[in-house]
DNA sequence: AAGTGGTCTAGACCACTCT
DNA sequence: GAGTGGTCTAGACCACTTG
């Protein structure tokens, strides 16, 4: 191990310098790093507490609080009796873990159409929401999601070409469940976290054409940036959600 | 105390009866009683981990995990080396904590300007949601929030008349920060939870004056049910959000 | 210095899952 | 029964705030 856990109190603390991190912290840290050099994949097990206890040299608390943490960010998910486990969106089976769209009655599955798939070449604003170079290689998408036949969201997807290197029309046709599961076990890439700029505006003409309402209907435009460990900008997607049935939900604490 | 505290291995477990609480939880089911009681104030410290300890006959430990999920759920704020405090909605210095508007520029405060202010009685729809019978007392408030002299949102806000005997627009117009410091310090209704059902709607005559946009322009209707403690619905709001200039920003997890 | 929350330990025992 | 996470305890010491 090239550094030393150390507790919090045996940290040197020069003048001034930023407050150092609990023991839990450093080992939060060192499970993360190894979640994203892909040391366990989605919905595999972790080790146990005890064994990681004894592995780092400390307390099985200390393993627990770190684990606590992780739990209640959903980077892991405990199982009582089985064990922890690295969160996945794969068996997410009542919905999409990042998906906020309700119907407003029922709750049926949404239908899949994917309209195109295509590498392009990064523009500036996407390749700076991206953290890449403008003209760098990207992946765009572009699907319908349907509740009972009729369109409801329409979204475009832009990914870093470097990272989804074998991604296909066909390869994002065939897979079924939600995108970020197939990129989870295809591309090893983790959605952890994201943020949604939310705004109404007027269907223009293309999106109303697919969306099938007429040009001006107010839409939910949603833009969503996701992250993956170490707050990694990894895909920027643009929604356009028609909330003439369905509404976005979302809860404050 | 009425309801002795028991460890969770003591408690009886008849067949097939939900589980029952671990002590933890019973401890923070009776803070959130005392809590509802009024025992502590918005912005007051409860006794300290110690003396709730020996007041409840458990250890520190148990009352620090009551106490973390509570602070997790924003019910309680803890300070090192002050204490812990009764979370509030009044001294929140960087915003309102509730409202997700941001700017696409900047960072100004927004200004208020109070509409009307008026008691009612409740038709059926918002008695259902705020758990009420239609026809009983309910106060009425409709107000703007502006940014740069500019308006961006239109409030309409129902509160049930019974817990809000003497709110005025006198009062309203005369209290500086968010209604939800006035609710708790005037009335003792502390605002903890919220749910928010989110559409993008098109302005009507009546709106699209008051934001001074055109009739038809396409707004973000936010709906929000706020709740107390006991997750009982004390409010109403559905705010009409010009996102030409704003957005609402959301974070997923 | 005293009092508060924050970290860490060690150990006991419980609840759940799988074999 | 063995192994996992979940609860609870008791005690030590640290970090921060206030008098």
């Amino acid at each position: 191990m090239s550094t030393p856990l150390v507790p919090a109190a045996e940290l040197p603390r020069p003048e001034g310098a930023a407050s150092f991190s609990p023991l839990y912290r450093q080992i939060k840290s060192l499970l993360i790093a190894r979640l994203q050099a892909g040391e366990w994949k989605a919905g595999e097990a972790i080790p146990s507490e005890l064994e990681l206890a004894a592995r780092f040299g400390v307390s099985q608390g200390t393993v627990r609080k770190a684990i606590d943490e992780m739990a209640a960010e959903n980077l892991l998910v405990r199982r009582q009796g089985k064990g922890t486990f690295v969160a996945t969106h794969a068996e997410e089976k009542i919905q999409y873990r990042f998906l906020r769209l309700v119907p407003d009655e029922g709750s049926e599955a949404l239908g899949r159409q994917l309209l195109d798939c295509r590498r392009q070449r990064a523009p500036a604003w996407i390749a700076k929401a991206l953290q890449m170079r403008a003209g760098d290689a990207m992946v765009e998408v572009r699907r319908l999601l349907h509740s009972k036949g009729v369109p409801v969201v329409l979204d475009d997807i832009w990914l870093p070409g470097q990272l989804f290197k074998g991604l296909t029309a066909e390869r994002l046709a065939q897979h079924r469940g939600p995108f970020y599961g197939l990129f989870e076990a295809e591309f090893g890439v983790h959605m952890i976290r994201a943020e949604e700029k939310i705004r109404a505006v007027a269907a223009d003409a293309d999106s109303a054409a697919l969306l099938q309402v007429p040009v001006g209907t107010p839409l939910l435009s949603v833009e969503r940036l996701s992250f993956t460990y170490g707050d990694r900008p990894v895909e920027l997607r643009r929604g356009l959600y028609n909330t003439s049935t369905h509404f976005y939900r979302n809860e404050l604490n």
